[in-house]
DNA sequence: AGGTTAGTAATTTTT
DNA sequence: TTACTAACCT
């Protein structure tokens, strides 16, 4: 608030969100003619820079808030730059054209629909829906599923949507062998497809809008007109038509800005070409080139570490962390070498309940993972010690079974030819309408091409008993909520249609745990409902816009992957399983060599440079995958750590662990012996530890604890096996030997 | 039509 | 190990 009303009554002295810059900084915000890129090093202010810059082109009278374009990658970053510019203006910021690159192309979209060959209602299709009606089209094909694999093709469409290439724009050179070369094929094919049921995947919003702007110069030129400034975050992380969409509307003012850090290009599996952001000089021709470097996030010793690591990549435009404070000092940051995952997961669970006896805040501690499946282990290790955690980024709200059936329902309502939403509900709840009865309707639908529900109304009468019986009704129902959505409202009548399909009584007669909180969603998303104004715009809404709904607040310690944690920030980050194979990831490497060698190493520098004061690697001489246990070497990011800057622990007995053969080594699903730890007396000897037999029965009503699931009470005991009710873990039924009295 | 079983595959995933 | 899917049975 201060910060406005300087900015409007200073005499001479600066608006105070320009005082704040540091020098970098203010060029960045005050270069407004021509192309600049920003090259923003972690923790150097980039949010800032583009907020102040956006609020100075307004502040300057440069442009209206609806002649600038600001495109982000994430919603969440979009909502952050709109709050933040909002308080520098100390106003809301009304008809900004402010959003992700497929909310902002959505909403072009939909005024252009016709020309693309779409409805304007048309429906947005997530990855679930994309890969059914692609696995329709490859059947229809006839190619054998199993030896081409729907994932496959699917990867295949999405990576010539991420280049700009049309079917028609595909070359021999930039085609693949798939099935036969038959992908071109089944790609057109899947396009068709995508316009019968006048629908658009989350590629199309991009491709069909740069195909647009390519091929109608007099839309191009609208828009051109339109736009003054174009500012861009995250431009490392773009893919080529992203670029082509960005390079197209900038041709008009030339006034783009992109922001990025080429050394936090993580993305490339996904399309993303870093190339882009290395390219920036040659394709925007007298670009300004600013460089952010002073962090004001980290201590030193993490900054060394990051800056030491990331040095060993070849491609970067090259840029060094500068600690902005003159401190110096700060803990080194410690390596650990552990036995096996198991200890890592004791460990780090050891070291945060000791940070938070010290008066840390477990909201300021993140365990950072290359891959999902590793977040099981901590998160069992913190359910045994009782520390509350968060998983972010998870199962998504609307990735929910019960979400996604009752938006199909909504979109069939609100749009009738979409035959993936309608498949999905004919039948759900069970109305008896089976494979048999579907197929027909599809044949029907061919024939006549016409939508699956228009078949279905037409083969209505021809069904016989129970089928057409319920058909009919559904289908009367369907007209019914079309007429009612006039007259009460979308949110009344969604509420409706899902009691009396009979969507919701199912779940009310769901006799699993999970069905309580599957009708409680549903309310919610009933309830989410009521803040639009239409039921197409909370399709879009879901679709584009809506996120977990997990409470990000609390005091909890945040367990997540390293790509998940870019942009974020905490005290204390633990990065566990720094060994070779898993970090950097095997696979990765097999299928993308040196370059994705160095995407890798990009991921160990986004870890790192999370911590503000605190950061601790660790690796396990042994890790169990699936039933058995593999050995494991330390990563070579390790290595490439500056001696100087770190602190090991355990590393001489993790290096006589590889060189002496252990006893009992590698049975499968055995728990292989272990080294006594350091600061033991008898630090470097084998211990081979066998679950003792249980010396004393347990009892019904016993307070007992267990290594995963904490503590718990005995219900039942059955011979040696026991149920447990445990305090945060539920019921389990489990051997008594793997518990201990408490 | 719907439930059961055997076989198979398992990174990262802002939209 | 688990989780999911495709053939298989009732």
């Amino acid at each position: 608030m201060a910060d406005s009303a300087e900015a409007h009554t200073h005499r001479g002295a600066e608006p105070a969100y320009l005082a704040r810059l540091n020098p970098e900084q203010r060029r960045a915000v005050e270069t407004l003619d021509g192309p600049v890129l920003v090259l923003a090093g972690a923790g150097t202010g980039k949010t800032r820079v583009l907020t102040a810059r956006f609020a100075h082109i307004l502040l300057s009278g440069r442009a209206w808030p609806g002649q600038v374009l600001a495109v982000t990658f994430t919603n969440k970053a979009a909502r952050e730059m709109a709050a933040r510019v909002a308080a520098i203006l100390d106003r809301p910021a009304e008809g900004l054209w402010l959003g992700t690159f497929h909310a902002l192309c959505a909403r072009m979209l939909r005024r252009h629909a016709e020309a693309v060959g779409l409805k304007p209602n048309f429906t947005i299709l997530d990855t679930d829906d994309q890969e059914r009606l692609l696995k329709q089209v490859m059947e229809a094909a006839g190619i054998d599923h199993r030896r081409w694999p729907v994932r496959a093709m699917m990867a295949i469409i999405q990576r010539f949507k991420d280049r700009g290439l049309t079917p028609g724009r595909v070359t021999p050179a930039e085609d693949s062998d798939f099935a036969g070369g038959r992908s071109v094929e089944i790609y057109h094919a899947y396009q068709q497809r995508l316009l019968a049921v006048n629908a658009a995947d989350f590629g199309d919003l991009l491709l069909s809008m740069t195909e647009l702007l390519r091929t109608q110069p007099e839309v191009l030129a609208e828009y051109h007109r339109k736009f003054r400034f174009i500012l861009v975050d995250e431009y490392q992380d773009t893919n080529l038509v992203q670029y082509l969409w960005l390079r197209l509307l900038a041709q008009g003012s030339k006034n783009i800005c992109c922001v990025g850090d080429d050394d936090q290009s993580i993305y490339s599996w996904r399309g993303a070409e870093i190339e882009n952001i290395l390219r920036f000089e040659k394709d925007f021709p007298g670009a300004a080139i600013i460089r952010l470097e002073r962090n004001y996030r980290s201590t030193a010793p993490i900054l060394a570490a990051a800056s030491h690591l990331i040095a060993n990549n070849e491609g970067r435009l090259g840029k060094t962390l500068r600690p902005a404070a003159a401190a110096s000092e700060g803990e080194k940051l410690q390596v650990i070498s552990l036995w096996d995952s198991d200890e890592e997961a004791r460990t780090v669970g050891a070291r945060i309940e000791q940070l938070r006896r010290e008066g840390e805040s477990l909201a300021e501690m993140a365990v950072l993972v290359r891959a999902g499946f590793q977040t099981r282990a901590f998160e069992e290790r913190l359910i045994a010690i009782g520390i509350p955690y968060r998983v972010v980024g998870g199962a998504k709200f609307y990735e929910r079974q019960e979400i996604r059936d009752a938006m199909a329902y909504m979109r069939v309502l609100q749009q009738p030819a979409d035959d993936l939403a309608f498949e999905r509900i004919i039948n759900l709840p069970r109305r008896g309408i089976g494979d048999t009865t579907l197929r027909s309707f599809h044949a029907h639908a061919r024939a006549h091409a016409v939508p699956l529900y228009a078949a279905a109304e037409a083969l209505q009468p021809a069904q016989k008993g129970r089928v057409r019986e319920a058909l009919g009704e559904l289908l009367r129902n369907f007209a019914r909520w079309r007429d009612q959505i006039a007259r009460d409202g979308h949110v009344a009548t969604t509420a409706a249609m899902l009691d009396e399909s009979g969507y919701t009584e199912m779940w009310k007669n769901d006799k699993s745990p999970e069905a309580p909180g599957r009708l409680e969603n549903l309310r919610e998303l009933v309830r989410a409902l009521a803040d639009f104004d239409s039921l197409g715009g909370f399709l879009d809404h879901v679709a584009l816009v809506m996120e977990n709904d997990e409470a990000a607040e609390g005091e909890r310690v945040s367990l997540m992957t390293l790509h998940a944690a870019k942009g974020l920030e905490f005290d204390t980050v633990f990065l566990p399983g720094w060994e070779e194979g898993l970090f950097p990831n095997q696979r990765a490497l097999d299928e993308g060599g040196a370059r994705a060698l160095e995407e890798e190493r990009r991921l160990a520098y986004v870890g790192l440079t999370r911590a503000r004061r605190r950061a601790i690697v660790s690796s396990a001489a042994n890790r169990r995958i699936y039933a058995n246990w593999q050995a494991s070497i330390p990563s070579r990011f390790i290595d490439e750590l500056p001696e100087s800057e770190i602190s090991r622990i355990g590393a001489d007995s993790a290096r006589r662990q590889h060189a002496a053969p252990a006893p009992g080594w590698f049975v499968p699903g055995q728990r292989p012996g272990r080294l006594i730890e350091a600061g033991s007396d008898r630090q470097g000897a084998w211990e081979v530890a066998p679950r003792p037999a249980r010396a004393e029965a347990l009892g019904v009503g016993d307070r007992v604890f267990h290594q995963k699931f904490g503590y718990g009470r005995v219900m039942l005991v059955d011979g040696e096996k026991v149920d447990v009710r445990f305090e945060k873990a539920g019921e389990k039924k489990l051997l008594d030997r793997f518990l201990d009295k408490a």
